[in-house]
RNA sequence: GCCCGCGUAGCUCAGAGGUAGAGCACUCCCUUGGUAAGGGAGAGGUCGACAGUUCGAUUCUGUCCGCGGGCACCA
């Protein structure tokens, strides 16, 4: 006799041991259709799975988040069952469940191109079709490993060579094709109806660049034909909000091939630039930073004494000239050391916080260039905090502040916080860890900040605290961060007077909000799809006239709104004012202004405002307090 | 850096072994029009760079540069 317990508290008695797909009939036949897997104590298991004593149990549908990701797993095994019959010399390696989809690996003596993808979808298709039922074996782990290199599958048995030798190795047959998985499967290829192969792409075996390339092919696969399609509706959306497209539609800056990673910087472009930087700057003030600029080139003794001559060598630009090597700086701090450095300090002096929007360059690898997000040049805003071991958690504290404060003016009320310490190799003493990660939590803490605590993910040099902005469409980017150091102030021979008159080196805490400008600008472009904020766009109002009669008048209005601090431009061109507002709301321009005869004649002005709201006529001086307020609370 | 793909007018993109085309933008002309494209004409390209094959290459091949998608990287 098993009873089983379903999930709303019923209890089922059966004779003899059942699979959860006799459970699941006996419930009704709607349900054993729609189950794909059972839920046992917890532990997913196939359909096929035999209860043989009193248990709970729930029915897995492709309404439950895992059985869609049971879907994912399945299909990828159906890609791979594809892959195979059309090309059976193909090895398969890993093809794991990722965000919106699956992916999965293999070796082939030839890369797969476009047209394979096509004709592997299709075949994926058929496959399915012919609803094929998943079965699941088990055997031991020797014999397995003998099993996969019989078969050629080279891959699969080096992966279930390093399974423990005690354990039993589940696999997976549906049709001729047998694959190695914990599973559990969907219980034929039937049930998998809505997905897509997306991309080819190279990846190394075992994610090891030393290791062969193997060919990765990509999928995504849904409950449902909606959510397919408002998956790939939502691609298209995130593509159109691409920063790269977005940058030249809205003349905002270029990148060309004699600046790899390198921006020009249009008018547009810049002033977003300059505001953001401005405000950066008025916080600098308000939380006590003093704002310095360090040379960009240093002789290569420098980077010797900071060790990244050493250690840094690959990712820096140098130069030489007279005999003597340089290097670009690819990061400010020791140009601010000098600074701490070129005079001796007192205790009394710390904590000392020097600020700076610090042009960087690095040499990163062609490959990870990306638009502006990941660029070769790049302004970081950057400071380094000198103080003492006791000022650490204040001051970590009171950075915290002013980052929540610059996150939520820029539109970001969503950030993730992870605390890394101490990692096996690193300097300094546990003494100083300790009391690091202890200030470090405590700062944490009395901002009332969750985290995620990763251990041993900390710099050789300290530890940190790394913050993370979710956008519009949540995606997450890591922006902010600060860091302890023992390590560069030691190097580079920092040191202040104490109250007992012995000399000490300070500790020294790296520290950004944005990270670089460039990269901000970029997620601030994607975030808001390129409508910035008032405060942020690069011009608050277009006015245009209707007709040349009202040249003058549109004149006066665009000097007015500049006299009072708005960023306006006219447009008098011998065009209808239809084909103006489509050119203007194009560019997302904030407020469109017009003016024809009646305003001239009644000295107000027409007032549209982006996403089609017309706000009607009004005066200017209403238009202008508007846009100050819109400025001043930066909505 | 690695794998695959791509590079044609300012932009978005067609095209083909016989030295190129569209739409938009640009210039000029007509039009002075009231809330998302009025009409006409014109100008504009060493087809990413360098080699090779060929009677002939922008097209085929190779190398390099850059870009895109991934991977690796992000002291």
């Amino acid at each position: 006799m098993v009873n089983v317990t379903l999930p709303d508290g019923s209890v089922r008695e059966f004779d003899a041991p059942v699979t959860v797909a006799q459970v699941a009939s006996s419930i009704g036949a709607g349900l054993a259709k729609a189950a794909l897997a059972g839920r046992v104590d917890g532990k997913l298991v196939d359909t096929s799975h035999v209860i043989d004593a009193d248990t709970k149990l729930s029915i897995v549908t492709d309404k439950d988040a895992d059985g869609l990701d049971m879907i994912r797993h399945s299909t990828a095994h159906l890609l791979a069952f594809a892959v195979k019959s059309l090309f059976p010399d193909a090895q398969v390696t890993i093809g794991p469940v990722i965000d919106d989809g699956f992916f999965y690996d293999f070796a082939y003596k030839r890369p797969f191109t476009p047209e394979d993808l096509v004709a592997i979808e299709k075949k994926m298709a058929e496959l399915a079709k012919q609803d094929i039922p998943v079965v699941r074996s088990v055997m031991p782990r020797d014999k397995a490993v003998e099993f996969f290199k019989e078969m050629g599958e080279a891959y699969k048995a080096e992966i279930i060579a390093s399974i423990p030798s005690n354990e039993d190795i589940s696999l997976y047959r549906e049709g001729d094709f047998i694959d190695l998985c914990r599973g559990p499967h969907v219980p034929s290829t039937g049930k998998l109806k809505h997905f897509k192969l997306m991309k080819l792409a190279g990846a190394y075996w075992r994610g090891d660049s030393k290791n062969e390339m193997l060919q990765r092919v990509y999928g995504t696969a849904w409950a449902k034909k909606e959510d397919l399609e408002a998956y790939l509706h939502r691609l298209e959306e995130a593509e159109k909000r691409d920063h790269r497209r977005l940058s030249k539609q809205l003349d905002l800056l270029h990148m060309q091939e004699e600046a790899p990673g390198m921006v020009f910087w249009h008018p547009k472009g810049w002033i977003v630039w300059q505001q953001i930087e401005q405000y950066m700057r008025q916080k600098f003030v308000e939380y006590g930073y003093q704002e310095v600029r360090t040379p960009a080139v240093m002789d290569r003794s420098m980077w010797e004494k900071s060790g990244h001559w050493e250690n840094y060598h690959e990712n820096m630009f140098t130069t030489s000239s007279e005999n003597r090597d340089y290097a670009v700086k690819p990061m400010n701090c020791p140009g601010h050391v000098q600074i701490f450095n070129s005079g001796l300090h007192s205790y009394r002096d710390l904590p000392m916080r020097l600020a700076e929007f610090g042009s960087c360059h690095r040499n990163e690898p062609s490959g990870a260039l990306h638009g502006i997000m990941r660029v070769r040049g790049f302004t970081q805003d950057d400071a380094h905090i000198f103080c003492t071991e006791d000022q650490i958690e204040q001051e970590v504290a009171d950075f915290i502040v002013m980052l929540e404060k610059c996150y939520a003016d820029f539109g970001f009320t969503d950030v993730l916080v992870k605390l890394s310490t101490r990692p096996d190799k690193r300097v300094g003493s546990d003494e100083s860890w300790d009391k690091a990660e202890a200030a470090l939590a405590a700062a944490l803490a009395r901002n009332k900040l969750v985290y995620d605590l990763q251990p041993g993910e900390g710099a050789f040099y300290g530890p940190k605290v790394e913050f993370t902005l979710k956008d519009s469409i949540g995606r997450l980017w890591q922006c902010g961060t600060i860091q302890l150091d023992f390590n560069l102030p030691v190097r580079l021979g920092a040191e202040f007077v104490d109250e007992d008159n012995t000399r000490k080196p300070p500790v020294m805490l790296h520290r950004a909000i944005l990270g670089s400008m460039e990269r901000f600008i970029g997620i601030l472009i994607e975030h808001h799809a390129g409508n910035f904020p008032l405060w942020l766009a690069p011009v608050h109002v277009m006015v245009m006239n209707i007709s040349e009669r009202q040249t003058e008048y549109a004149e006066k209005v665009t000097q007015a709104l500049r006299q009072a601090g708005i960023r306006a431009i006219s447009d008098l061109s011998n065009n209808k004012i239809t084909y103006k507002i489509r050119e203007h709301s194009l560019q997302k321009l904030p407020y469109q202004v017009v003016v024809g005869d009646k305003e001239v004649d009644t000295e107000v002005v027409s007032v549209r405002a982006r996403g089609n709201l017309d706000l009607g006529q009004m005066s200017l001086e209403a238009l202008i307090a508007r846009l100050k307020d819109e400025i001043l609370t930066r909505q």
